[in-house]
DNA sequence: CGCGTCTATCGAAACGTTTCGACTACGGGC
DNA sequence: GCCCGTAGTCGAAACGTTTCGATAGACGCG
């Protein structure tokens, strides 16, 4: 394998004009800087890594810690991880994945190692001890959630509480006068995540200042229950006539076969919006309108906060992003009472 | 942040001595470790990465290339991803996550800059360039899942035919005289991966041999399509007593759903077996026998066998992981004939 | 007492870059 | 004619390890 001598010889030249030339740091000579082109595809030279990152102070990779256990993961999941590993090509970063056994005892080893520039930090919990470990480590890293203590760190992830409200806003403009959120199952909200809380919380605080009844009911990802569940909350007086669903794609589908079992038509009887989903609600029957979580959004802002803290300070904060509303037909004004 | 010449001045030794003493390759005498531990402790000295890598002829780092694309990735990927994880840091590895639209390019990049010691293939697809890539780059690696033209590779993989076959030998074996498969939607059978290909030719081949009737049929994602499916298949001449499912989870529960909703009970009127899922069928109403595709199995052994071949060369293989039953009460003999 | 054989340790080279400082040659401004 | 700045190039140091070969002392043995 070719190394930066061989290059050097080949062109004519010493080792420090093929790295300027490579670089680009110093100003080369049009002609030595073709020998030097020349030689490099002959030899098909590519820079070694570890002298790169022993000499440079810069080892071009980035940990991505994501709790990830086989029983919890959901597509979601997969999604973070994949657009944080592409939002880091874009500033040739690559990524190196630290598994939950691996927490915090990874990001020690591998910040302290100078193995990596800097830690992207995916699924943050409320209580999560890899915020006290990044605050502690003062590498560069980057959150994408916020955990509980946001105190000193750099974090990006959606406005869930303006989602929400943005879903009630919606429907209340269009005339709807009771209005209910399906959730997440009951576990969701016990354990970890915030973002179930502060869509819910969201939900009811927009409902309460735009002076509409709400209710909110959490879910079991399960057919029947969803069915149960669903029924449930129809059933209330008065008969909530605007939905709003934060869970799994499983239970949307269940949801859009409940109501149209039960013979309601979508939005004529019963307008619904998907809340926050990673996945396509457009080719539902029917399609739903959405507000979705577009996790390409955080993981590039989080990705370049983090690039850039490599050479400048950036001030600890929450950046929390703008949701967007998507219409796919499924929110109408409400059939009137009879 | 301490070096290893820090150790060695706070050690009162040289730098090769904290070396030896910490790698073990030389005796060292027994008060000077005690002096170089402690000083590796008071310091809270790491070797640095780069350093290593350099010096030693080892990264310590395995590529892992996923063909993830937000729109395709099961939480089955993930589960892969995070075994592979697992499995490296058995072995001190640290896991580099390519991605699909980097597939290629990303292999050659870190395997021709010696990022990475070797590579480790997921998800593999029948007609995949990343097999021709690894077999051209001529680095240590390991695929998990069988491509087309697997000469001079190091293939691992679950034996989808045996695991087929076994379930049908289970079936057979209580008494039923028809079978059906209901397989992936035929997407997954067209593009990709072979490994449905191989479960469905294993589950026809042996009931064939087995002399007993055997019907497949491919099933779309999508509740209302699957109890289709399912009636479509139940209401064949013979009618199928024992059925097995190679599918989705979502489908595995409408399938339940629907014969719950047909007035069949399990096992009572039809025996049913889940084939390799990733998930866990023990927990389904009823619970389901099952032929478990376990991730760590065939992770674990892709990286054992990786690691072989940084220091010996490794036969080209293709090995197949034997299958396993897991019973949960779900076949029974079949109901007589009336 | 000299020799070989250990054990424990050291010094120095090597790994492959990046980058700093120095040098030459050249052109422009005064 | 001198001074300065700039483009283009080179040599050498530095990054932090691992590992080879050498050395010094201890020990047993003839």
């Amino acid at each position: 394998m070719a190394n930066i001598h061989d290059v050097a010889r080949v062109a004519g030249v010493s080792i420090s004009t093929v790295s300027y030339a490579l670089s680009g740091k110093r100003p080369i000579g049009e002609k030595t800087r073709l020998r030097i082109d020349q030689a490099v595809r002959e030899l098909d030279y590519m820079p070694n890594a570890a002298g790169r990152m022993l000499a440079g102070t810069r080892t071009r990779i980035f940990a991505l810690t994501a709790p990830l256990r086989s029983d919890t993961s959901t597509p979601a999941h997969m999604a973070f991880v994949l657009a944080v590993a592409t939002a880091a090509r874009k500033y040739d970063y690559d990524v190196l994945l630290l598994t939950e056994d691996e927490a915090t005892d990874g990001l020690r080893r591998v910040s302290s190692s100078r193995l990596v520039d800097g830690i992207i930090v995916l699924d943050v919990s409320l209580n999560d001890e890899r915020a006290d470990l990044v605050r502690s480590l003062g590498v560069p890293a980057a959150l994408i959630g916020v955990p509980g203590n946001a105190e000193g760190l750099v974090c990006v992830d959606l406005d869930f509480e303006a989602a929400a409200a943005l879903a009630v806003d919606r429907l209340v403009d269009a005339g709807h006068t009771s209005l209910a959120l399906l959730g997440h199952p009951q576990a969701v909200y016990e354990r970890g995540s915030n973002f179930p809380m502060r869509f819910r919380d969201g939900f009811l605080r927009r409902a309460s200042e735009r002076g509409v009844p709400a209710r909110f009911s959490m879910v079991e990802n399960d057919a029947p229950q969803v069915r149960e569940a669903l029924f449930g909350v129809l059933d209330a007086d008065p008969a909530p006539t605007g939905l709003v669903v934060h869970a799994e794609e499983g239970v949307h589908k269940a949801i859009l076969e409940a109501v149209a079992g039960r013979g309601l038509s979508i939005p004529g009887d019963l307008s619904v919006i998907a809340g926050v989903p990673t996945f396509d609600t457009s080719t539902f029957t029917p399609p739903l309108d959405v507000i979705p979580l577009v996790p390409a959004d955080s993981c590039t802002r989080a990705v370049e906060l983090a690039v850039q803290q490599l050479d400048a300070t950036v001030e600890p904060r929450v950046e929390l992003v703008a949701p967007k509303y998507r219409d796919h037909g499924s929110v109408a004004a409400p059939r009137r009472r009879l």
